[in-house]
DNA sequence: GCCGTTTTCGGCCCGACTGTTTTCAGTCG
């Protein structure tokens, strides 16, 4: 079993402890040991093998000896035990809105319900309104949930909600009684997948606020209308949840919406071991606790770290992977900044699968800011994808080198998506590669190969020096294609070993490599390269969702070679081909 | 079940809203 399946394992009985009533703590470990697990760092076998997996942070004696047993075994007598008390579908009522683990066991217990269509039939036929707890308005909220669930998955691209959430958030502080108006929650984060969008406003008037916003053109029906908090469901399905608070209030309302509840809790007992209790109002003095310092003022959301020694934490890194440690020691990275960038290298014209011609592609560039546009369209192997052949390809070289030549302070790069073949050679001839000033080699067939035979795959395309970049690493297509099977950590070693760097792919399908893997790619000393994948002149600007992930990344300018001014970058692309030039800043 | 500059036992973040109650439990974030 990998990591993930045992992450998986973990929640299930994190949730089957609930509904049996456990120590809600006990419940927490496991939740906490299974979110553990999706963040290792280092693989899993290792840590089994060397028996180093109560070093890790959240797993402790009992989970790790289970994670041991579900990694060398495939199961875990322990869990088969717990799913025996509880028929098996009964996990699938936690996707629900509105419906734990204690209404479920009422369900379970009461109705026998265990299913989401046997609920459905229950809510229906009037039974569940006469549970203890329950009643009409129950009923018909869990109705509406199932809908909902079955809709949507609940989970939005970060890319296919950005629009939406500036506009909304833009019309609150066009709001007359609003004075800010912040988006917070994972948005802020910028998480790639998002599951419901938080605004904070400070007011003087919450009530009418709050009116402005559940009667909003764009809410298709209202699930909560507080005098301080509501929440909607839009049109395109996504929930909203809007909190009103004060201007003092506003800076802690905003750090703690913005989160990760993880994040949160780390601060929370930073301010109680100084004697102060922080929630998303105040600091206030801790009950039963010495207050040791006076209580801090804050006027934005800096001071609160600043209260709590630290060095403020940009929003995208508040995910509890040592953000908090690095503040304490004043080392924090100045992350990348869109402002930074100063051309790319992944996108595609006409002649392939692209919406735009080349000059129409180089003028977007132009207008963005940019330096220098690589052009990488598909090669021959990817006909799907009207990918070329040498001579369309040497045709297309020809055409960029007479427009260079009328060029001035601006340049296209020759390059091609070059497919990386099931067998990891390269759909072009070295000779052919050798006209380009850089290839991005990718894979777009047989996905389906195992671990070992898809990681020596990409790893005998990157032996190849004129592989400049190795695109969309793990072919993954948000929401709808999982990654393919491959070994992360040895590829990045290849890649730092070959000198090949790795693309951040920004298209808000794939932003794939995926930011919990950048620390360690920095680390081994690999260099990214943010490219858009753009298919058409809008996609250019995709690069800024690239952007985000870089930063929840932890990378900074230095990282990320497309910052290099073009007076600097072409000694980058030669670098692994003449052996000799040394890459990066 | 995990954890430790309040340390090996006794804590573990905390508040809003809803719907059911008649003072609060459940859920969510």
């Amino acid at each position: 079993m990998n990591k993930d399946e045992i992450a998986d394992v973990l929640e299930n009985i994190a949730r089957l402890l609930e509904l049996k009533g456990e120590n809600p703590f006990k419940v927490r470990a496991y939740t906490q040991a299974a979110r553990a697990l999706e963040i290792l760092a280092e693989p899993l076998e290792t840590l089994v093998s060397e028996d180093r997996l109560t070093s890790v942070d959240g797993i402790g004696k009992a989970t790790g000896e289970k994670i041991a047993e579900l990694s060398s075994h495939g199961r875990l007598a322990y869990y088969d035990d717990l799913r025996e008390e509880f028929p098996p579908d009964i996990l699938t009522l936690f996707a629900i809105q509105g419906l734990g683990a204690k209404k479920i066991k009422i369900l379970w217990d009461a109705l026998k319900v265990h299913s989401v269509t046997k609920l459905e039939r229950a809510c229906k036929d009037g039974s569940v309104a006469t549970l203890p707890g329950f009643g009409e308005k129950t009923a018909a909220n869990i109705l509406k949930g199932i809908e909902h669930m079955r809709s949507h998955a609940g989970e939005f691209r970060f890319g296919d909600v950005a629009q939406i959430a500036e506009g909304l958030v833009n019309d609150l502080r066009g709001h007359p009684d609003v004075n800010l108006a912040q988006i917070a929650g994972s948005f802020r984060r910028k998480k790639e997948i998002v599951r419901d969008l938080d605004f904070i406003v400070s007011t003087k008037q919450p009530e009418a606020v709050m009116a402005f916003f559940t009667a909003h053109p764009l809410v298709e029906n209202v699930l909560a209308h507080g005098a301080t908090k509501s929440s909607v469901i839009l049109k395109n399905g996504i929930q909203c949840d809007l909190r009103a608070v004060t201007g003092a209030e506003f800076p802690f309302a905003l750090n703690y919406f913005t989160g990760s509840k993880e994040h949160n809790v780390r601060m929370r007992s930073r301010a109680l071991s100084r004697g102060w209790s922080l929630n998303e109002y105040r600091f206030s003095a801790a009950e039963g606790r010495e207050l040791r310092e006076p209580l801090p003022d804050v006027c934005e959301e800096a001071d609160i770290y600043r209260a709590l020694d630290l060095d403020p934490v940009e929003p995208e890194l508040r995910e509890d992977r040592g953000e908090i440690d690095v503040a304490e020691r004043h080392a924090l990275p100045h992350l990348i900044e869109c402002t930074n960038l100063r051309g790319t290298f992944h996108n595609h014209t006409t002649a392939s699968d692209g919406r735009a011609s080349l000059e129409d592609m180089v003028a977007a560039a132009k207008e963005l800011g940019l330096e220098y546009l690589g052009i990488a369209d598909h090669s021959r192997a990817s006909f799907q994808a009207n990918g070329l052949d040498d001579k369309r390809l040497a045709a297309q070289v020809a055409r960029i080198q007479d427009l260079n030549d009328g060029e001035a302070g601006f340049r296209i790069f020759t390059g091609t998506e070059c497919d990386i073949l099931k067998d990891g050679s390269l759909d072009f001839p070295d000779e052919i590669l050798a006209t380009l000033d850089y290839v991005v080699a990718s894979v777009h067939s047989s996905f389906t190969l195992t671990e070992a035979e898809m990681t020596k795959r990409l790893i005998s395309a990157m032996e190849n020096p004129y592989v400049t970049m190795l695109g969309h690493l793990t072919g993954r297509l948000l929401l709808s294609r999982e990654p393919y099977q491959v070994n992360i950590p040895a590829v990045l070693d290849a890649a730092a070993a070959t000198g090949t760097i790795i693309e951040l792919n920004a298209n808000p399908r794939r932003l794939d490599l995926d930011w919990r893997w950048w620390p360690l790619a920095k680390e081994k000393g690999v260099k990214c390269v943010i490219n858009p994948d753009a298919h058409s002149t809008s996609g250019l600007q995709d690069l800024i969702f690239g952007v985000g992930i870089a930063r929840k990344g932890w990378l900074t300018k230095e990282d990320v070679i497309n910052t290099l001014p073009l007076a600097r970058i072409e000694a980058v692309l030669k670098a692994k081909r003449g052996g000799s030039v040394r890459q990066g800043h």
